[in-house]
DNA sequence: TACGGTAGCTCG
DNA sequence: GTACGAGCTACCGTAC
């Protein structure tokens, strides 16, 4: 049992926190806030642990105005957090930017990276590796009252104490500083945090204007049909008894309710119908817009949480809001641009998952064609309609995206009759859909070979651990997800590899420009309008630096655009 | 009334 | 036998 005497020592003063840190270069630290928010909440403590000393020391910021001082007890150092985004997140918006330059180490990262299927939290790691129960019935303590009691100072201690712990023990079982996954991700926490607090710039007016436009429409569309049918028309109950009411038959859903979905409701040649979809886009762009419009600060931005190892895959997540998601149509794209005086910068990887998955499986028809340029969605609308290659447009070429992923993803030949009917206008009997991915499997011989060795695995086993090209781990239980994860994922390694190497370059060159969405393969940056085409230039040569490194000899062309908007800058 | 699941929309 | 990964909102049945 742990006496609580000498455990920590509390103090407002910065010069005493300087006077503690000074002698390690090592300090596991941690802080308690009045909420989430680093914008909205504020620091109530930051505890700090020497490992040369016994005890664990508390600033106490009650009252205090954020001191930049603060930051000299840090600076040069290494920092141990668990969740080093969160608390991180606050240091360099509350106290000092220069809190994101310095080295850091994430035991709740060294967890996610070696333990993907266990728990994360401080206190399962700890019992996990330690064998130690931490109490935490204090983590949703009030900590914005004056008086802290001793239990609330204890819990803050006692974080950063069992945080050395955790980390040494880790070091013992882990080589974690030698891990790509680990290097990734934990590089990627300052870029991520500076793209968070920057935020992207809405043009509010040109957004409340589109509003107000959709808005209207909805609203007639909506009394016209409450009028004549009597119905509310985002009910699919009450959508469904009208059709049937008109004579119309419809599909079950899984659960046994009649289906009203856009894939039933497009073939019906019905007024209900067709105004049923409208009403339920326009209501879909109205839900947007309001999120943009309520998130924006008072500088127009919009500060959206992007996650790194939210999902299963390794990709990245945007959320309060999904700013992953807008519209790709005019309107919505406009409204995402830039300060008075800056440009945005828009990058994709043309392809990628398929060039991923191309060396993933050592696909030589497919390395051969991505090496002669040869555009595989093309290629693909080509072999399905006989097409010849060179006639293909862009709109064709359009669809034959979904199927390229599809097919690659193990899509069976029914869905791909149901594509070509409704992408293609084309009937498909089954075995022209066997046929042609009889054909997709000869053209690519090595993708069909991992795809029969997945599917065998998961047959013997019932599960299998896939590995992206950086050794990102996930488990698949069905083969449809263990063909997808290691390509999706690698496609995360490399994007987060490309804003890694992209920020460190502009730091370097002292280009003042700022990443300011992500979207899976495609960066967004703004930028003084005079360095633009300094920054032009570092994105094209990070991405393309990123990608050779996990793509090698597989090309991968980075076309750069810049514009005052996002609609002007996509490819 | 509160909650969770489903359906339906958006994106890559 | 199954293309995959997300977030957000409204509806609707169930539990309290």
């Amino acid at each position: 049992m742990e006496t609580t005497k000498n455990i920590y020592s509390i103090k407002s003063n910065t010069k005493d926190l300087i006077k503690y840190t000074k002698d390690s270069k090592i300090l596991y630290v941690d802080i308690e806030t009045t909420g989430l928010s680093p914008y909205e909440d504020y620091i109530r403590l930051i505890q700090v642990k020497n490992p040369k000393k016994e005890y664990a020391f508390i600033l106490d910021l009650y009252k205090v105005s954020y001191d930049k001082k603060i930051f000299d007890a840090f600076k040069d150092k290494k920092l141990v957090f668990h969740n080093a985004k969160f608390d991180l997140s606050f240091l360099s918006q509350k106290i000092d930017k220069r809190f994101l330059d310095l080295e850091i180490e994430d035991t709740m990262l060294i967890g996610k990276t070696f333990e993907p299927s266990k728990k994360h939290s401080l206190k399962e790691m700890v019992k996990n590796h330690l064998d130690i129960e931490m109490d935490k019935s204090q983590q949703k303590a009030d900590w914005s009252q004056e008086k802290l009691n001793k239990k609330q100072l204890i819990y803050a201690a006692f974080d950063v104490i069992y945080l050395q712990k955790l980390f040494e023990k880790l070091k013992e079982t882990y080589n974690f500083e030698k891990n790509l996954v680990y290097k990734i991700e934990k590089n990627f926490i300052p870029v991520l945090i500076k793209i968070e607090q920057k935020g992207i710039k809405i043009d509010f007016d040109k957004a409340i204007e589109f509003l107000d436009d959709v808005r209207k429409e909805y609203e007639e569309t909506e009394n016209y049909l409450i009028k004549k049918y009597r119905i509310n028309p985002r009910s699919p109950h009450d959508v469904a008894n009208a059709l049937i009411k008109e004579g119309i038959k419809l599909p079950r859903t899984k659960k046994g309710n009649y289906s009203t979905s856009e894939d039933v409701l497009k073939f019906i040649d019905h007024e209900i119908a067709k105004k049923v979809i409208k009403i339920r886009k326009l209501k879909n762009s109205i839900d947007l817009l309001e999120s943009y419009i309520k998130s924006c600060d008072e500088n127009f931005r919009i500060h959206s949480t992007f996650n790194s190892w939210k999902t299963v895959s390794g990709r990245m997540s945007s959320e309060n809001p999904n700013i992953q998601n807008v519209p790709t149509n005019k309107r919505f794209r406009q409204l995402f641009t830039a300060d008075e005086g800056n440009v945005l910068l828009g990058a994709d990887y043309p392809q990628i998952e398929l060039r991923i998955a191309a060396v993933y499986t050592n696909d030589k028809t497919m390395i051969d064609a991505l090496k002669n340029n040869i555009d595989l969605h093309k290629l693909i609308v080509s072999k399905a309609t006989g097409k010849p290659y060179k006639e293909i447009n862009k709109e064709e070429r359009k669809l034959g995206k979904p199927v390229n992923f599809g097919l690659l993803y193990g899509m069976s030949a029914n869905t791909l009759r149901g594509y070509a009917k409704t992408i293609y206008g084309i009937s498909m009997s089954k075995e022209d859909a066997l046929k042609f991915k009889k054909i997709y499997k000869e053209t690519y011989k090595g993708i069909n070979e991992w795809q029969d060795k997945t599917i065998r695995k998961i047959k013997k086993n019932g599960f299998i651990e896939t590995s992206t090209l950086a050794g990102r781990k996930a488990v698949a239980k069905r083969y449809t997800d263990a063909l997808n994860y290691p390509i999706q994922g690698t496609g995360a390694d490399l994007i987060k590899l490309a804003c890694i190497y992209f920020d460190y370059n502009c730091k370097k060159h002292k280009v003042n420009a700022q990443i300011v969405n992500i979207i899976h393969d495609e960066i967004i940056v703004e930028v003084e309008e005079n360095q633009k085409d300094a920054a032009k230039d570092l994105l094209k040569k990070s991405m393309e630096k990123a990608a050779k490194r996990f793509l090698k000899d597989i090309p991968c062309p980075v076309d750069v655009v810049i514009g005052k908007n996002w609609e002007e800058v996509k490819d």
